[in-house]
DNA sequence: TTGAGTTAGTTAGAAGCTCTAACTCAGGTT
DNA sequence: AACCTGAGTTAGAGCTTCTAACTAACTCAA
């Protein structure tokens, strides 16, 4: 179904260049000075113009999240792929720096996703669904390498959680565990990375990075 | 030297009112909402009016940003006081709950400090020194549990880093490693406690964080 | 007590923002 | 060839920050 029609064609291209041009602007000052009128400045029309292609400000925002929770998964995912026939550790740890490359080579991206939220935004279904598919990219290679229960009443709650939602998914409570221990400990490194909280501290912070992920092999292969 | 003339208390009072007014609008709304002429209606005065107490719209905010810093490392020491005589072990932990609970009690204020910064901001000198202090707090306790080396790499830069700036510190290259790794891996889940990431998981973060806390005492106290 | 200086707060206005409404005009369809 | 859809325009309401100029009140010293 490649069919478009040439003006569904010429609509989605200046989408692209709209949503382009909001990045450059995010990048540039930041999500809070993200302009529709510079933006259709931009592109070579006024700023109303952009209304026919997103819902206002907020809509274009959101769908800036949407798209960089789709991406995000499918550059772990695609690294996931890549070293599917490497070892279990090995497999964590090329998805572990997939998910700090995507990040660092982003920053205003990553800090859309996993910055300040405005309160009372409800992420959209399908950006929940980009959202889980990065964390579950992890669970198989943490699965694999066995790892023992250590907080008995926190993986209960994650595995009937997530029971709730998919009935019979194939994980285990301390699989479950890992998984967002290192989603936690991974953001935790990158999160303090790209908003430069480093700072002056003068250490290399893939380092550290690379120390929590081998931390976190440790505890999963120690049942 | 409590002598303030009758203008400077009533001026620090203005300005009381004012950061409170501001924190009350974030809360509701999000940072990107505050505006000075709702404050001012607040007040019961105009907008303009509040530039003279404070140096516009950014001033305002590094303001709260800066005194966050120095409430969070106050509720950080004062923790740590309260648990002097505790084994290690116990004193990190209760350090840890400070820093966590000082965050859910008021998540606007920790994504102040911790979300999304714009692009360029410089904090003030004073504000970088509240932030190591709360840090610090963690390193006495981490050293009495006496860890044992890791990433001798990282190590190494974190104790020249550290000694670049004050060049007689008391503190060993493991120590520094398990002080910032332990304040990534609080921030990996309060950070996303906060914003709402966990969402419909359906478990009890505090689970997580504890679980996080007691492997980082294994880590300290494993040679 | 009176006069001078400082400072808080005012209004007016420039420049920018989002967003709605009404209009024009070009492209595609019947 | 006539019609309709949809892209893009301008106009304008109602916000915003922030500057400039002015008033009024308070503080302090002679």
């Amino acid at each position: 179904m490649e069919t478009a029609t040439r003006r569904e064609r010429l609509r989605a291209q200046t989408r692209e260049e709209a949503k382009a041009a909001a990045l450059r602007q995010i990048a540039a000052a930041g999500p809070h000075s993200l302009s529709l009128n510079a933006i259709g400045k931009e592109l070579g029309m006024t700023g109303p113009a952009l209304y026919r292609y997103f819902d206002g400000r907020d809509g274009l925002l959101t769908e800036l999240i949407s798209d960089g929770y789709h991406d995000l998964a499918d550059a772990v995912e695609a690294a996931g792929e890549a070293a599917a026939g490497a070892e279990p550790a090995d497999r964590i740890r090329a998805l572990a720096r997939a998910f700090r490359n995507w990040a660092i080579a982003q920053p205003h991206r990553y800090l859309l996703l996993f910055g300040t939220p405005v309160p009372g935004y409800q992420a959209p279904a399908h950006t929940i669904e980009a959202a889980t598919r990065t964390l579950q990219a992890f669970l198989e290679p943490i699965a694999a390498l066995g790892p023992g229960s250590r907080a008995a009443v926190l993986e209960e709650q994650l595995a009937a959680g997530l029971a709730d939602r998919s009935p019979d998914h194939p994980w285990s409570g301390p699989v479950l565990r890992l998984g967002v221990s290192g989603w936690t400990r991974m953001h935790g490194v990158v999160s303090l990375e790209v908003e430069g909280h480093f700072g002056p501290m003068g250490f290399d912070p893939g380092l550290l990075f690379e120390a929590e992920i081998e931390s976190l092999i440790e505890e999963a292969a120690s049942s």
